[in-house]
DNA sequence: TTCTTATTATACCAATCGGTATATAATATG
DNA sequence: CATATTATATACCGATTGGTATAATAAGAA
């Protein structure tokens, strides 16, 4: 792993322990094990930083979703939804620590400079889930524009069961399965009651 | 309003617009109208101001829950989960503000100073919420652990509606019936289709 | 009036913030 | 070899961070 890629893996772990306002480029270097101006060198700013981590990490999320959804007839919202939440799962157990800084900026205050350098990474995800309901208008009826709530609610099912998961101090191996996914689904799909 | 209110409330505006690390407490004095020893004076520490304003609103939100969710059947969730619906719409549009930023450090990381704070609040908000479901272990069947996993999933699904209709730059007042509360938990118990 | 307690302001603290000017190695290219 | 580019360190910048020592003012109680 080269220099750049290191800087990249100490921020985020000390992103995701105690957040991006609260953690200095000063503590950055030393744990990367440079010195400030390298760190500027690369990055131009702490904000170029978190574009960076986000620019790499994200691609990579986003080509797993893009990949999730595609390829299957499009009215299959069941199966679509399925492969949603294996691709989220697995990419939240292999990248767990992007991934729950990434959930903890979305909440962030709107004004909140690291949030807004996550919006396009957020709007972009929301988008390839809302097309999957959209696409599915013949399933489910007419949406009548529900489609932005459907893949709220579904992102925000998801992400829930990841946070449970994850306090309960689990390993989150464990969940990487088709079962987790599933049940997850079907509860979006049919409620608790089922 | 009286001097220590009023530092409350500018106080919360500011972490609610961009955040409890990137606000100064310097920031908060001059937008108060008053200067620093005055704000240490009353709360000793930035954090124990930030304690006092989670306990001044918190002891509202958890006095709404728990009213909610008394002197009903214990067996009638739907009923409940209802009223527990109303209870967070009503509190999210009279205090947006502390809503949001309640929010914002549900998700905040585990190391997090801020997020150290509001723990007390949130847990008990999940251990009141949870208890709805395990009474409700006749109606839904044996639940075998999985009452914190419907808290969290129903809490979820409540705060991600929040947001989005936050997000829609509709007004929040809107969202302030029985309607909104019955789709929200229709959706939890049946899913979406139905 | 005098004493005490509750407020408020001036002025300061060391430490850290994000960021940079300058110089020097190291490496690649001609 | 010489030149250009990449990569790194020393030392510094002004501004801001959370927090405080000290003193003055205001107000209520004796």
């Amino acid at each position: 792993m080269d220099n750049k890629e290191n800087i990249l893996e100490c921020a985020l772990h000390l992103f995701f322990k105690r957040g991006y306002d609260t953690v200095g480029v000063q503590e950055i270097a030393e744990v990367s094990g440079i010195t400030k101006p390298t760190l500027y060198y690369y990055f131009k700013s702490k904000n170029g930083l978190l574009k960076s981590l986000i620019e790499k990490k994200g691609s990579i999320l986003l080509r797993d979703i893009k990949e999730a959804v595609s390829g299957m007839e499009v009215g299959d919202v069941q199966g679509k939804l399925l492969h949603l939440a294996r691709a989220y799962i697995d990419f939240g157990v292999k990248e767990e620590e992007f991934y729950f800084f990434m959930l903890s900026l979305m909440y962030s205050p709107r004004e909140n400079e690291a949030y807004l350098t996550i919006i396009p990474l957020i709007r972009e995800q929301y988008y390839l889930v809302t097309k999957v309901f959209e696409q599915a208008a013949g399933s489910l009826g007419n949406m009548n524009g529900r489609q932005e709530q459907f893949a709220a609610g579904f992102l925000g099912t998801l992400h829930c069961f990841m946070m449970v998961q994850s306090e309960k101090g689990i390993e989150m191996q464990t969940i990487r399965n088709d079962a987790t996914a599933y049940a997850i689904v079907h509860q979006f799909l049919h409620g608790i009651y089922s």
